[in-house]
DNA sequence: CTGAAATGTAACCGTAGTAGTTACAACAAA
DNA sequence: TTTGTTGTAACTACTACGGTTACATTTCAG
């Protein structure tokens, strides 16, 4: 097949970088036609196909890519690039929210007792003008930005 | 010393419930005038009295809170409450970006070439727009709605 | 000046999320 | 039927996190 070289480095953890590499993923696909093999797609991530499969099977089930089995399978995107913005892109791939609460605070405290619940409305608005930013880039715009600091195909 | 009753459960983790904690720190702060010891606000919060001096640590060296040794001392809020707003809290004790860029994409592909550059801005005008929303609010408006829903001390 | 009470920090632990990897079942095309 | 692919489960190493112990440092009170 004709996967990338690639050069093996890193380590560096835990904070998610599903969305970055979902994000790439999709950009590879948007500028090509034919359908892209997980071995090959890991070749530009620079990862292990196994890791593209599972970011690739979120954003199948979020309905922005088809798989296909089989000699000439891979993956496609399965709705134009311009309709689809990077806050799809970010829920389909990550589960928790940005901001976390702390657990169990003092219920005999009047801040512990009502902290919590003050606090996720706090951290619901920041996360949702965060998403509302995500959402006002298409992944069409990002291609575009891509295309235009290159030449030539992958 | 007259430190709260503590009930102990939980454990869940990582995704830091430092800015959650902070911010329940800095309104107890608020609505106490006297200076207030970590053994006592860790009762507040239900976890152990480092984890508490770790976090105003942070938020000393922001300048929110003055500390004191030896006998009476303990922490006090630096700024009146109306003069913090919750992005100086989380940027005083938050470190990592909310959205990470995986590393060492291809650099043989024009896709794995550019890409983290383009993520960087896609993420830090996303990342940027939650901080507005943060600094919207200010710690005097929390202590606010902690007192509509309740009356008394801790 | 001594003792008690507090901060400040270093060091270590268990837990859990993340990416990387191997292995293999399921499936589709030629 | 063979070959190339997706789909998943299982396991690993790494790391951030909060919790905990321990103790040096500082400060107030008497």
């Amino acid at each position: 097949t004709n996967r990338l070289n690639v050069t093996k480095i890193v380590t560096q953890m835990p904070a998610s970088t599903r969305f970055a590499v979902a994000v790439h993923i999709l950009t590879l696909l948007a500028l090509q036609d034919e359908a892209l093999t997980s071995d090959y797609i890991a070749g530009s991530v620079s990862t292990n196909p196994v890791v593209v499969r599972r970011i690739l099977g979120a954003l199948k089930q979020a309905g922005l890519v088809t798989a296909a089995h089989g000699p000439r399978g891979g993956f496609t995107l399965a709705v134009a690039a311009r309709e689809i913005n990077l806050r799809a892109v970010y829920e389909a791939v990550e589960e928790r929210n940005v901001i976390a609460i702390h657990g169990n605070p003092n219920p005999q405290c009047p801040v512990g007792r009502t902290i919590e619940n003050i606090l996720g409305g706090v951290t619901n608005r920041a996360e949702e003008a965060m998403l509302r930013d995500l959402a006002a880039t298409s992944l069409a715009k990002l291609v575009g930005q891509v295309q235009r600091r290159n030449a030539g195909a992958c």
